[in-house]
DNA sequence: TGTTAGCACTCAGTCAAGCCGAGTGCTAAC
DNA sequence: GTTAGCACTCGGCTTGACTGAGTGCTAACA
């Protein structure tokens, strides 16, 4: 895979990913020698062209019509002439100005991550919160909503706030209910729902709570409310900016998109390859393994705290994204996000 | 406005409409004599045409190419010619069959009911939450999240659940937050969050509270709390439907129109004036007065249980909708979701 | 007097032909 | 190894002819 390619070639794939970035367009060899300085003949580029082509890193759309990058063009690319410099001290205060987090709740938190991310891209921002059960238990608090209808309230250590309906449990009083939320939040304090679940299976079957009541109680409601919890929250900012991509204006196809971008079970698969590494991780095309995204790539990186908590946020945009900018800005994101989970940053 | 028009001329503005609705293309009058069996030539209907063009119902985009309705035609079809009958006990029991809500949270059913209304009518379903400040409060509580940081949720009578991160009162401790949430459980309990904002002001006036340590701190801090409280709960569903219209299909009209639809900033503009009034309510293109939606229609209607919260869902589609299938369904649903909110259904 | 057949006219859409220009590959000269 | 030159390719644009859907007008008809 790891193929050698001479410096002039690399110089000339590079030139052609780079213009072909900006412009959405086949790249002719006179227009590479125009724009880039290399010194070459439009005939010599030409040839270093074909050689590329003929690898595999570029391909013609018909006969007289410019080169564009494979998606092993934009493989290699990436993988070895792309740069991403670190963002300057003056660059990372400049990004952070766009982010204000004080006072906000959890979820607009990761909305507004969203919102900035792809407003400094110009692309679609996703953000997957940390999943619920990696979460810390910080609280947990009942209220009676109707005669046969419960609310159940957790808080997690970082302020997330997930709430869920549970049926029946009508024999307890509210004063019952204020003595289990009181034994769960002693109990449960400092652990994750992942431990949570465990704990509650295991005690269950220990042999003290089938004579002690409350404690019965406590733990069957606990186990109800935890069934089948939606695990996931995202967060899309900026579907509009998908049209602002030439390549994407075709109706179904935009359809697919759209629609994709909406119904967030493809983007939760998506985001949930991301977090198998660390780091910043790009998917091209179809690496994705999902063709109602055809044709877009995607940059992530994960979020965290030391707790454990693991959340995810990317970029999702064509093939032909502007990487250089978007790497460092997904990087230095997810980043900040971190700080915030361990509230360094408020 | 409400001119007059014989018979004749109400048929073949209703056939022309009915059939523009369904075709998204400008009719003719040959094409009219075909469908619709009037017993009339296609000169005599040209002739009718003509008046009605005259009257400014109909008009030509160009000379050899059929009318199409104005808003004005659209207007006169749904005031005097659509009829909107009930749905039969049959439909409605279809109806109801796309819609389970139980053991949901508010959230999730106001989603839910978008989604189900956006797939049965094939346009964008919008649901607007009741205002929060039209609530009835149930419960509030308080977890800490760090010294300075607390979180303050609150539980109305349907169930809805805010949060709201909070900065400062490092100095409470989580036996004085209880205290202050019983009191103020105790205070506030029936009151509508309207009601609410109004007591803390008063009190805080009062002569007592200068006094009473706990009560003032309880005060200030839900005062605090329910400061610039985000109002509205604005859910899209289906916002790729816009996508099947063929009038959208122009690159910055369909950016604008996702756009306003992601923004929900002036979705909340359109749906409170939907609120104005009882009933379901009709916007036609222009008459919404928001250039971003141009070419829009928006069918709307309120829901509300008896204490006063309102909330107003609907559907957004091109000024070309069909309403006599829409009207129903927004309506049905609106009143399915008022039962909702009174809980007598589950 | 209202209805309709007939006709001339208009105009968007389609299709083929032709031109243009951007781009290529090859070859021969430097 | 590089490059100038040249023949060739092919998509995109323009042009013009044609088609067909539709109109308005007029004159004849019931």
């Amino acid at each position: 895979m790891a193929q050698e390619l001479n410096e002039r070639s690399q110089n000339i794939l590079e030139a052609i990913v780079e213009d072909y970035i900006s412009s959405a367009e086949p790249v002719g060899s006179r227009a590479i020698t125009k724009r880039h300085s290399f010194n070459l003949s439009p005939a010599s580029v030409r040839n270093v062209m074909a050689d590329l082509e003929e690898m595999g890193f570029l391909c013609s759309p018909h006969t007289s019509a410019g080169r564009v990058p494979t998606e092993k063009g934009f493989h290699y690319y990436i993988d070895s002439l792309l740069q991403v410099r670190d963002l300057s001290k003056e660059e990372e205060s400049r990004l952070r100005k766009n982010y204000r987090f004080k006072g906000m709740k959890m979820e607009d938190i990761m909305q507004e991550v969203g919102r900035v991310m792809s407003g400094l891209s110009n692309y679609t921002g996703l953000v997957m919160a940390p999943k619920f059960s990696s979460t810390v238990f910080r609280q947990i608090e009942f209220v009676r909503l109707s005669h046969s209808r419960l609310l159940v309230i957790y808080v997690s250590e970082t302020g997330l706030v997930q709430n869920k309906v549970i049926e029946g449990a009508p024999e307890l009083s509210q004063h019952d209910l204020e003595q289990i939320s009181n034994y769960l939040n002693r109990e449960l304090n400092g652990m994750s729902i992942a431990e949570v679940r465990e704990k509650i299976v295991q005690d269950l079957r220990d042999e003290r709570s089938r004579y002690d009541q409350m404690r019965k109680q406590a733990l069957s409601l606990s186990s109800a409310a935890l069934q089948d919890e939606a695990e996931n929250l995202v967060f899309v900012s900026g579907t509009s900016l998908m049209l602002n991509q030439p390549e994407f204006y075709a109706p179904e196809r935009l359809k697919r998109i759209i629609q994709t971008l909406e119904s967030k079970k493809t983007l939760i698969e998506l985001l949930d390859r991301g977090q198998a590494a660390d780091g910043v991780q790009i998917f091209i095309g179809s690496q994705s393994q999902h063709a109602e995204i055809e044709g877009c790539s995607l940059v992530t990186s994960n979020f965290s705290n030391k707790k454990g908590a693991i959340g995810t946020l990317g970029v999702i945009g064509p093939v032909r994204m502007a990487y250089s900018k978007v790497i460092p800005i997904v990087d230095f994101t997810a980043q900040l996000v971190s700080r915030i989970l361990e509230r360094e940053v408020e």
